[in-house]
DNA sequence: TACGGCTCTGAA
DNA sequence: TCAGAGCCGTAG
């Protein structure tokens, strides 16, 4: 049946009446809504502290500050700082006449006796709930993770208070539990710093530690949870970030398994609005004092912090999408600084950042003696891309031999796991004798084929290369090769026709694995953790496109993801063996090699030194039409860029591929877009995003035309 | 955010 | 000439 006989389905004889309702329901409709709330003009005020300084739910950089509006005496008591309220905002005062301005909700942040308002106030016009959400140390956060990111304070209050909930609200929360025991040191007593940095949280100090998590597949969980309960049994409260709900789950496991049900929440999103607001809520009325959870728990506002840990500093899931897009790392280590409370940051590789904190001084190493980390540490070896050998089965299977060699003998032990490439990997130019990165002679930018023939464009600030010449090895030719064919699961299949093949990737992500023997194939990030004591071995198949990634990071994520891989296998004393396929003089393979994340970790800091990247500058990205991009760097020229600062660009965006979900700072289907990169040196982070932000509130407040997006931190110069 | 005020349009 | 639609500017 088609619309139309639907439509024409009316009952015969009663049209008008039909007709009837639908008018009354539509004028229904358009009334109930816009049912005003009491004006309350000439209301009596509140005798005591009768203006409310109120945060309106704006995200507008040039509306980033407070408003004054004047308390009535029926809402004196409901309405203090901290609270969510309802007030109208628009339409100023002309000719002596105020009406209208919309209704928008808000946080009252200040209760005052008096406004430098030369106006009349308005008053607030409802008090949504009495729960103080936003209280003042949360607050002083928001504004802080605000002025880094050159973000206005309304965003980053959405980012930290989740939306309302009535009906949780009025549920008391179950009161506090008395304190736990504090727990054995369990596996950080193989860590020489370990048994100390417990000590510095039993007796409620801040010690701030960058932790290499020795190899295996259940010990750090565990680790990060004792650290935890160390804290909590001190009376001070912990927040663990993990980069994914997995990975939370596990450690919210291991923490009851240490403290019992109670003393801790799990925030994800995955828990859904309601249980997710309780949990907050819970944490914001005091009732519990240890959250563990995916980057919105950054923001947690955990009691008296006494321990902010991150897990995976590298994995972009602790990046928010969101404006002003902050970085958990960085929320947390505001949060260390400000509430003095520890810092650990632990990670089986090591991001430069956290090389970088350790060298700042903000952070010791917290790592084990290599003694230790050869007795955990599976065996690691290296094969050459195409080195099949003569064996026909290694052949079919497109493995270099010893891959093939070592996986066979492994499953006769257990799960041998496979880390294969995903698609879609853009690779960048580089040295074809050496493998240098071909890079910008100006501003060390990478540069980029432009299509035909061989003219180089530099990715930053488009300046052409037309004749480049490796400054390693004076090397002319370059390679920049394009993914083929990937190895499947069904190949492996064939090579290995006895044993059961399992995948895991893209939508469908498994958990984990049974510790008997199988092929696990897996894309990085995806492996499953295995049962028992890990995989008998893993084979690394994607070196050589994880290195080939156009990306700043491309070496220091490449090891990243081999050892998330590696640490899932036996130690060699148990036969775990890694092979890694990719050229053996790389230096992040040279790393996974020795199991030196950290050392790869400082000479990638040096070599950012050298080059001037960050983390050793401070970068922001001005994406946005052409003459949008161009006014605002004018004038945050004119606000005052700090001293040393440098604009790369602007370059020509690429569009975005049809089917990839926009993100913020990507071009709208159709326009071009271009971007600029403005580097400051480190320690003039503030000044520069003070400068972009006077930027976008002058463009925001004169109607410019089309605003552009900033964004500090960019993650993906490359 | 949603209101008042302004301009623009089309029909009488 | 006027009513209505739609956009703009505003912000306690």
């Amino acid at each position: 049946m088609s619309r139309d006989d639907a439509e024409s389905e009316e009952p015969q004889g009663q049209p008008e009446q039909l007709a009837l309702i639908r008018e009354t329901v539509r004028e229904h409709k358009a009334r109930r809504p816009r049912a005003k709330p009491r004006t309350w003009r000439g209301a009596e005020l509140a005798a005591r502290l009768p203006v409310a300084r109120v945060l309106v739910d704006k995200g507008l950089a040039h509306l980033d500050r407070f408003f004054d509006y004047a308390v009535p005496a029926a809402m004196d008591e409901e309405a203090q700082p901290g609270v969510r309220v309802r007030v109208r905002f628009g339409a100023g005062e002309r000719e002596g006449r105020r009406e209208g301005g919309g209704l928008i909700n808000g946080f009252i942040v200040e209760r005052r006796a008096d406004t430098d308002f030369t106006g009349r106030l308005a008053p607030l016009a409802q008090v949504l709930s009495p729960e103080p959400v936003l209280g003042p140390e949360l607050l002083q956060l928001c504004r802080a993770v605000a002025d880094r990111y050159a973000g206005s304070l309304a965003d980053v209050v959405q980012l930290a208070v989740p939306p309302r909930r009535a009906r949780v609200e009025k549920q008391p929360s179950a009161r506090r539990p008395p304190r736990p025991q504090p727990p054995a040191p369990g596996g950080w007593t193989r860590y020489p710093q370990g048994p100390a940095f417990l000590e510095a949280l039993a007796g409620k100090g801040a010690p701030r530690a960058v932790w290499t998590a020795l190899p295996g597949p259940h010990g750090w969980a565990d680790e990060l949870a004792r650290a935890m309960a160390t804290t909590l049994a001190a009376g001070r409260g912990a927040l663990a970030v993990l980069p994914d709900g997995k990975s939370a789950a596990r450690v919210d496991a291991a923490l009851t398994a240490l403290v019992g049900e109670g003393q801790h929440v799990l925030l994800t999103a995955d828990a859904g609005p309601e249980p997710r607001y309780r949990r907050w809520l819970a944490v914001s009325r005091g009732a519990v004092r240890a959250v563990v959870g995916t980057r919105a728990a950054m923001f947690a506002p955990v009691r008296r912090l006494g321990l902010a840990a991150i897990w995976e500093d590298g994995d972009s899931g602790h990046s928010e999408e969101r404006a002003p897009q902050p970085h958990a790392r960085e929320v947390l280590i505001q949060r260390a600084v400000t509430e003095q409370a520890a810092f650990l940051l632990g990670a089986h590789g090591c991001t430069v950042e956290a090389a970088q904190l350790v060298e700042s001084g903000f952070a010791r190493p917290l790592a084990a003696d290599r003694e230790t980390v050869r007795a955990v540490m599976p065996r690691v070896r290296t094969a050459a891309e195409g080195d099949e050998g003569r064996d026909p089965a290694a052949r079919s299977a497109r493995l270099p031999s010893m891959a093939w060699h070592t996986a066979r003998d492994a499953l006769e032990r257990g799960p041998v796991l496979v880390q294969v490439p995903r698609r879609g990997y853009v690779l960048r130019l580089v040295c074809e004798r050496c493998r240098e990165p071909a890079r910008c002679a100006h501003c060390a930018g990478p540069l980029q084929a432009t299509g035909e023939g061989t003219a180089l464009r530099c990715a930053w600030c488009a300046r052409e290369t037309p004749e480049w010449r490796c400054p390693m090895c004076a090397g002319t030719r370059l390679r920049g090769s394009v993914i083929g064919a990937r190895r499947t699961a069904e190949e492996l299949g064939r090579a290995f026709p006895s044993v059961p093949v399992r995948t895991s990737g893209g939508e469908h992500i498994l958990e984990s694995v049974p510790g008997r023997p199988a092929l696990v194939v897996a894309t990085p990030g995806a492996e499953p953790v295995p049962e028992g004591d890990g995989y008998a071995a893993a084979l690394l198949l994607d070196g050589w496109a994880l290195l080939g990634r156009p990306d700043l990071r491309a070496g220091e994520e490449a090891l990243r993801r081999w050892m998330g891989a590696a640490s899932l296998v036996r130690p060699q004393g148990e036969g775990g063996t890694v092979v890694l396929v990719a050229e053996e003089g790389m230096r992040p393979v040279q790393a996974l090699v020795r199991w030196d994340p950290a050392g790869h970790a400082l000479r990638e800091l040096a070599d950012r030194a050298e080059l001037g990247f960050p983390p050793v500058s401070r970068m922001a990205a001005v994406t946005g039409p052409p003459d949008a991009v161009e006014a605002l760097l004018t004038s945050a020229q004119e606000a005052g860029l700090p001293e040393g600062a440098q604009v790369l660009g602007p370059v020509p965006l690429p569009v975005v591929e049809p089917g990839r979900p926009r993100r913020p700072g990507d071009p709208p289907p159709g326009e071009l877009w271009e971007r600029a990169l403005v580097r400051v040196p480190r320690g003039s982070g503030a000044p520069l995003a003070a400068a972009l932000k006077t930027a976008l509130a002058g463009r925001l407040a004169r109607r410019e035309g089309p605003v552009p997006h900033v964004r500090v931190d960019p993650l993906d110069i490359g």
